[in-house]
RNA sequence: GGAGGGGUGGCCGAGCGGCUGAAGGCAGCUGCCUGCUAAGCAGUUGUAGUGUAAAAGCUACCUAGGGUUCGAAUCCCUACCCCUCCGCCA
């Protein structure tokens, strides 16, 4: 969330920052409410004053023996104020609060101010798109041949959005899962973290999921969540901790699947797996001192990108624009592989500072030096990459003409030697 | 699931309902002193809100939320978390 000082300071920054996101927030009832606020605030700490003073005398009076029921009697009016007034307080604070996070973080300048697609501003592209003498198939048409992807019998378990993988489709999986946690733990430096993936309504909000995003959240009846993305747990990591400045960046990597409702998206995208409701990402995280961010988030997105480079997939890289922008971030890059069965590009990571939002949020703080007052660092996380459009990529871009999948060769060792994913005859 | 025990500052650990933001110890910081090391002496060391040009000041915080009371770390209720024992279980 924002600082409520900031907001009360640069209001028409907010404004125009809501706007530029398509959200909505009332602003101006917001610094009503904070004034009243703060009116009602002066007066309880007077009174408060003046009870303590009183307090001491009493206890004084009662020392020597004297009558203290005189004063006694005037405090109850004193106090039944104090408490009218906290009561007050309080709700106009929970009101406040609110209020605050249902506002969006501000986009950073230098990110396009814009609602349509072509607004997303090409940064690159690595690679060229694979060729192909015949019509590319589509992973599910691939995923039918070689029996490694099995929808119809996921729907029967569980609905549609739930594939089952089979054979060297699960195995393929699991590979590209081992082969980017290593990657990252053993060249990035990163360190691995195993993590729940049922997570508190409080966990939830301090990434910024809720309250906004609820509806696409799969809840238990404990009002615990199954986590979207490894960002809730692992950013919330240090929720309410003070963290010392030399701990500073931390970099964390976990794998864990993702639980998506999905509610209301329908149409493009749905065929095979491209949107389902539970899958595979790994996912990295940073914690850093503020003049860093932006610094980080460019390490961010070329070790996510080093993946894609790594198996030798052809992608592009955009700067979304500010409609595009998550609730929570300030500046976002999305990582896009080229599918030739599909013959799209298709989002397999988004890398996102979220300057001190969420740290905010989650009360996640830190020294600079020992001796300086805490403060927000910054946060960051990319995906590195998706599972299954990672899955996507692989098999309709290695796929060959008789329906095998080469297997890319940083995976080999990874698939017990496998060169080819064979169809079943 | 059943039965108990417990949650106080960076840590350990006191705390008759008012004089306790909180004794004492440890750790940390600052001076003084001692030729090193160690010790000793004195002082200091939480977070947040409000306020201010900046301060001062004021207020709140002893897991959290309610309650009793003129007044609560201290009494009552609830929730959460941790520990021990029994049961169950990968």
């Amino acid at each position: 969330m924002l600082d409520l000082k900031f907001i009360r300071q640069n209001p028409d920054l907010v404004k125009e920052a809501v706007k530029n996101k398509q959200e909505s927030a009332d602003i101006d009832n917001l610094l009503e409410m904070d004034s009243r606020w703060r009116s009602y605030l002066t007066e309880a700490d007077a009174l408060k004053q003046e009870r303590n003073a009183t307090g001491k005398l009493i206890a004084d009076l009662k020392k020597k023996g004297e009558d203290a029921s005189e004063v006694l009697s005037g405090m109850k009016a004193v106090s039944d104020r104090i408490s009218a007034l906290d009561q007050e307080l309080r709700a106009i604070e929970s009101d406040i609060n609110n209020d605050l996070l249902t506002i969006p973080n501000i986009p950073h300048h230098d990110v396009p101010v814009g609602t349509r697609d072509e607004d997303n501003k090409l940064i690159r592209k690595w690679g060229e798109k694979p060729q192909f003498d015949y019509k590319p198939r589509t992973h599910w048409e691939l995923a039918e041949i070689l029996d490694i992807i099995d929808l119809p019998r996921g729907s029967a378990i569980s609905g549609s959005g739930f594939p089952v993988l089979k054979g060297a489709g699960a195995l393929l999986q699991r590979s590209l899962i081992n082969f980017m946690l290593d990657f990252h733990i053993t060249k990035h430096g990163y360190k691995e973290l195993r993590v729940p993936y049922l997570v508190t309504r409080e966990t939830m909000t301090g990434t910024g999921q809720l309250p906004k995003l609820e509806a696409d959240m799969y809840m238990t009846t404990d009002d615990l969540f199954l986590i979207p993305t490894a960002e809730v747990p692992v950013t919330n990591l240090h929720k309410k901790e003070i963290l010392a400045g030399s701990e500073l960046p931390l970099n964390y990597v976990a794998y864990t699947p993702c639980f998506r409702r999905e509610a209301g998206s329908y149409g493009k995208d749905t065929r095979g797996i491209i949107r389902i409701h539970q899958f595979d990402k790994v996912e990295l995280v940073k914690i850093c001192r503020p003049e860093c961010s932006y610094d980080e988030l460019e390490v961010l997105l070329s070790q996510a990108e080093a993946i894609a480079q790594a198996l030798e997939l052809h992608y592009r890289v955009r700067m979304l624009c500010t409609a595009d922008l998550s609730f929570a971030s300030a500046m976002t890059y999305d990582i896009e592989i080229y599918c030739a069965g599909v013959d799209s590009y298709l989002e397999v990571s988004s890398c996102s500072n979220f300057e001190d939002f969420q740290a905010r949020r989650a009360n996640i703080r830190f020294k600079a030096t020992p001796d300086s007052k805490p403060s927000f660092p910054h946060t960051l996380n990319g995906s590195g990459l998706a599972l299954p459009r990672l899955v996507i990529a692989i098999m309709e871009n290695y796929q060959l003409r008789d329906g095998r999948i080469k297997v890319p060769g940083v995976l080999k060792d990874y698939m017990h030697g496998m060169e080819y994913i064979n169809p079943l005859k």
